[in-house]
DNA sequence: GAACTTCATTGAAACGATTCATTTTCAATA
DNA sequence: TATTGAAAATGAATCGTTTCAATGAAGTTC
């Protein structure tokens, strides 16, 4: 049927321990011996029995990646991130897809058991960390994506999504604008919190009014809706701060509509800086997350602490996010223009 | 460590094979043992190890999904689509970006042989089959994705590039263009060529005139590039049809940057539609792929020949592409609003 | 009660890799 | 030349299941 290290040695002339010491311990293998075997195996085209392999060591080179949806391009290119790294390593990559559901990622923990993958890679669906602990339970490592479970002692990789809210603030604050709406998915999405704080930080600081506006879902629709709501407001801000692009680009889109001029009107500045940001009608400024580099630092942190050992540190990794400027927020003077 | 079959067997006294039967042929397994060897599994919390089942058994639940690039709105939907019909089977789906590069691809399909994977789905970067024939070899389903092997026996669900041309044109051409451009991306890759093919011959048919611009890489700078060379013609065109929608945007931007309206001048139609289409500065009218349903139809399709003990009879599968109508090509009459 | 079925259970042999205590090889040194 | 030791290669044992031929027990028939 398939190719197996006998053939190989019996090919090579070598014993099975050779073979397998080709593969794992190339370094205790002659040069020459090195070589012709692995000559055979490519004539061959053996390639090792994954379940076999992993039977024996207990492990296996797979890893879990659960996000709530790869459709947000913001987990897409955290996505291409994980698998990125992961491949350098020959590790193979299981996506699931929990759409923010309970039930899903339950279901998708239990598979990833069941193939005994060496780590997850997780955007829980919720705080509670009693999934993670069913994990950990049978030796498989998590680090927690986007996301970080506080007072508890694990690896993440996040963003600071504080700081966000704050410098997309003060940077709205520095062109002028003194009335600023903060439009925002629900406030128990952690990350939409995070940036409400920040946007109140600053706002205190920076002496500026925010009117908050709330809707259901993040995306275009949503924004478009709450276009409609700001518009209704007494007096209209002159910049509109989104909880994530789709959002803005729904925002954009309606107030473009309405005949309002962007930037000089209104600024809109969105959040993620999602590939098609600089597509948009009026090319949207955002604040910019580093997300395919997420992913390969999640990847490569899980990896290190799967193979290292025994004693590994657990790490909690915070990155930066960036203002990215663009003509939806170009620097024109605030209400000369209208 | 891990509790085994062995040590089920024992605290249960009875065989090893006995406790296999219970998990596997339970109706062969006297009642009284059932119930003891069922409350002793219980007790001890035994879960039996999926690799050392699989190695005996041969295969794994997991399929292989390889695309060019998950990035691309449009796999994306059809890697939701797979993983959302492998989940209700209980498949976990690995997720494989060849970027187009054979050594990926390459690289990729040997883990997932070594991963033991039940089926592959793979958009190939080349049409050349011999790593299909590897995979086939050692016994693992094919199913090819949105590409199809002429004169091969194999299953595929790909969609009709050639007719989403055909439609396209004849669409511009009922709305009174007489002159339209086509924006393509190099002609090796199929899709491009088949879709030519389908501009081409509705062309004919329609008595319209065809500019063709092809631009090395289908994303929105190339797009802009290509609008630019678009307004070098000696008489401009009054429709662009783009072979996707990326570069459709990329065109919408650089047009409406020069000042020309969109649909009234030019009409614009991309091929995707991605779900941005609609919230782009014009809404995108486009040739709208059912992705989804294709991730879904090919899974459901790889499934049913690796399930089938013997006698698979390979399909090919081949969706309709469908015009999606929004504001970019709104029904005006040409010439009269320029 | 011998012969035959049927049903339940047993336990050793696979599956295909890795590991590791041994053995072999061979060059350097006494 | 004999001795030593490091390096290289060996191959049986192992991982935790499933499978299947063989065994045992209990009931049925003549």
């Amino acid at each position: 049927m398939s190719v197996s290290v006998r053939d190989v040695a019996k090919a090579a002339k070598v014993s099975v321990g050779t073979v397998s010491n080709v593969l794992n311990h190339p370094d205790v293998v002659s040069p020459t011996t090195l070589t012709r075997v692995q000559k055979t195996i490519e004539d061959l085209g053996f390639v090792p029995n994954g379940f076999a392999r992993q039977l024996r060591s207990g492990f296996s080179r797979t890893l879990g990646l659960v996000v709530p949806d790869v459709g947000n391009p913001f987990f897409t290119e955290v996505a291409r991130g994980v698998e990125d790294a992961a491949r350098k390593r020959d590790y193979a990559v299981f996506l699931c897809n929990s759409d923010e559901s309970l039930e899903k990622e339950d279901r998708y923990i239990n598979v990833l058991i069941e193939q005994h993958v060496r780590g997850v890679l997780i955007t829980p669906a919720d705080i509670k960390a009693d999934r993670i602990d069913a994990l950990r339970a049978r030796g498989i490592c998590v680090t927690l994506l986007d996301r970080e479970l506080k007072g508890r002692n694990q690896c993440s990789v996040s963003v600071d999504d504080v700081h966000g809210g704050q410098i997309a603030i003060e940077y709205l604050a520095s062109l002028g604008h003194k009335k600023i709406a903060w439009v925002s998915g629900p406030a128990k999405i952690p990350q939409v919190a995070d940036r409400g704080a920040g946007v109140a930080k600053a706002a205190l600081v920076a002496s500026v009014e925010i009117a908050h506006i709330e809707v259901p879902l993040m995306n275009t629709a949503n924004g478009e809706e709450a276009a409609r709501n700001l518009l209704a407001l007494d007096s209209l801000p002159t910049a509109v701060f989104c909880a994530n692009d789709l959002l803005a680009l729904g925002v954009m889109r309606e107030l473009l509509n309405q005949g309002i001029q962007i930037p000089e009107q209104i600024a809109i500045l969105g959040y993620d800086d999602i590939q098609f940001a600089p597509s948009a009608a009026v090319p949207l400024s955002s604040i910019s997350q580093p997300a395919y580099q997420i992913g390969v630092t999640a990847a490569d942190l899980i990896l290190s602490e799967c193979e290292s050992e025994s004693n590994h540190e657990h790490q909690q990794i915070k990155f930066q996010p960036r203002l990215v400027e663009r003509a939806s927020t170009s620097r024109t003077k605030v209400g000369n223009n209208g």
